[in-house]
Order: C-alpha cells, then structure tokens, then sequence
RNA sequence: AGACACCGAAUACC
DNA sequence: GGTATTCGGTGTCT
C-alpha cells in the first residue's frame, strides 16, 4: 500500500480570469514530493481547484494509491466526497439550473474510483505550509502567463 | 449660500489600536479656518476615517452650507456617496457579512441630508497642504494620548 | 438563507 | 516583507 500525502490549490485573477492549479504529492514514507502547476486564460477559481485536485490525481502512477489530500475549497471537497454519487446517479444533473464543471467532475469520477481517497479541509492563507507552498507556486505560474507551467522535484521534510 | 472647504483624516496607531480623527474647516471667502482632533482608545483606522467626516459637518453652524471636503480614504468617499443610500434601502445590510460602523454611518446619513456635501479623494501623503496638515494634527493628537484633543483657529491663505 | 474560495480597490499600520 | 480595516464583485454548491 502506497501512501501519500497530497496539497492542492486554485487561483484565479480575476475570477473569470487568468488562472492555474498546482499541487505538491509528498511521498509520507521517503518525503519525497513532486510539484506542479499550470496556468490557463479565462477560467474560474472553483474550476482551477477541481482540475487540481484532477490533475493530482493523474499523476499517480501506481493504482489503488491510498491518498490524503488537503485543500482549502469547501465546494470542491464537498463535490468530490458527498455531491459526486448523487450527480451521477441523477444523470449530471442538480437540484436547479445547470451544473457547472462537468467535464472534470466526470474525469474525476473516473481517478476517485481508481484510489483510496480521502480529503481534508484546510483553512486558506493560515500559515498551513503545504497549501502555502501550492499558493506560491500557483501565483509563480501565473506570473508566466496563460500557457504557464511549472515542474518541481523536492525533498519534503 | 455658505462656501467651506474642508480636509478630514483619521488614523490609527496598531489598526486597531489608539486612533484619532480630525479636520479643517476653512471658510474659503474669508480664508479663517478651524483646525480640530481628538484620539481614542481602541479604534479602526476606517472608522477614525468615517469620524472625521461627521464630526467636520457636525461642526457646520448653519444648515445648507456647501462644502467639499478632501479625504484620502476611498472607502470613506464611496461610502458617503454610493454605498450609503444602497445600505439604507436593505435595512443597513451589505452584500455579504455585516456591515461594519453602521452607527456613524446612520448618523452621517443624517448630517450629509442637511447640507450640500461634494467629496474628492486626496492621495495621502503625497504633498496635499490640507491632507499633510490634519494628518499632522492626528499625531499630535495621539501623542497625547487616549483623550488627546486639539483645538485651533488658524488663517489658512 | 448559509458556507468556502477567488478576485478587485483604497486606506491604516508594523 | 508582513497584518488589519472596509468595501465591491464572481465562482459554486446545499
């Protein structure tokens, strides 16, 4: 069993707006970690936090990965661990109106089924370090443009 | 038809901390000013801010004068002049969370009623006579602790 | 109505 | 470099 330990955030300036996701995945035993982030023009903040998450994801290379991922997005937490079933089982479809992000929801649907995940809430812009980290990176992509992108190998602990 | 122009300013020692607001009134067909300031414990810079306006048109002696007064705080000018009438209309609410000084800003309602009051925004410490002169009268004021207050007729040419 | 996030602006301070 | 006082807005869901 592989255990990792996972931050993600999105940002977005202007909200719609030039925006990016990044993460860090620290390997718990090793500390190892890997850090990313992409920036992308015309998007939104709770789309950038999804495709975060998303992308962390992707990146795993083992199946049946058990993993930990903090983020500080109450609407994406909650998305990925108690709304998702219930879309899915009503066809993509909320309560009123249409529902937002749906082409990432479903790729997520697809990598949450392939791992052990668990989520935990962090609050934003407290000191949290990893998010902190994520948050830099994140500001650091944008800084490079709509077609920014970053790759980062680092020892963790 | 009264003619008065008028500088108002507040500050705040730690934000919140120890404030103070103040003002000049200047009669600008005579040139004789009033200079006043007065410190207090515990406050916000915004609210020293909002203060130093009401407590400027509070010392007016005849109703329906016109003045234009000179503050560096926007969030002073828009309040008086685009966010107050929209506040009153909702019941004193804002858009989200609650809205903050209601109880000088109600009372500003009242004084800014019986008067032609114009605002223009000042940048702070950027040369401004008016501005650096209360800004002045603030400090001096602090420094005389929690219940400092500054009292002065001056001629302003 | 609530929650979290994202942004923008100005000021005040340390 | 940082924090606090304040406001406006959008993105999203229940």
């Amino acid at each position: 069993m592989h255990s990792v330990l996972a931050y993600t955030d999105g940002g977005c300036r202007g909200n719609p707006g030039l925006g990016a996701w990044g993460y860090v995945l620290i390997n718990v035993a090793t500390g190892s970690a890997l850090a990313r982030a992409c920036s992308e023009a015309n998007t939104t903040n709770n789309r950038m936090e999804l495709a975060a998450v998303l992308n962390a994801l992707c990146a795993l290379s083992k199946p049946d990965t058990e993993i930990l991922i903090r983020s500080d997005s109450k609407y994406t937490i909650d998305s990925c661990s108690t709304w998702l079933a219930g879309w899915k089982k009503r066809g993509w479809k909320r309560a009123t109106g249409p529902l937002k992000n749906v082409d990432i929801l479903q790729q997520l649907d697809v990598e949450l089924a392939k791992h052990g995940v668990k989520f935990e809430w962090v609050k934003g812009h407290a000191g949290d370090r990893g998010n902190e980290y994520v948050d830099g990176l994140l500001n650091e992509c944008m800084d490079l443009g709509a077609t920014g992108s970053i790759e980062r190998r680092l020892q963790w602990d």
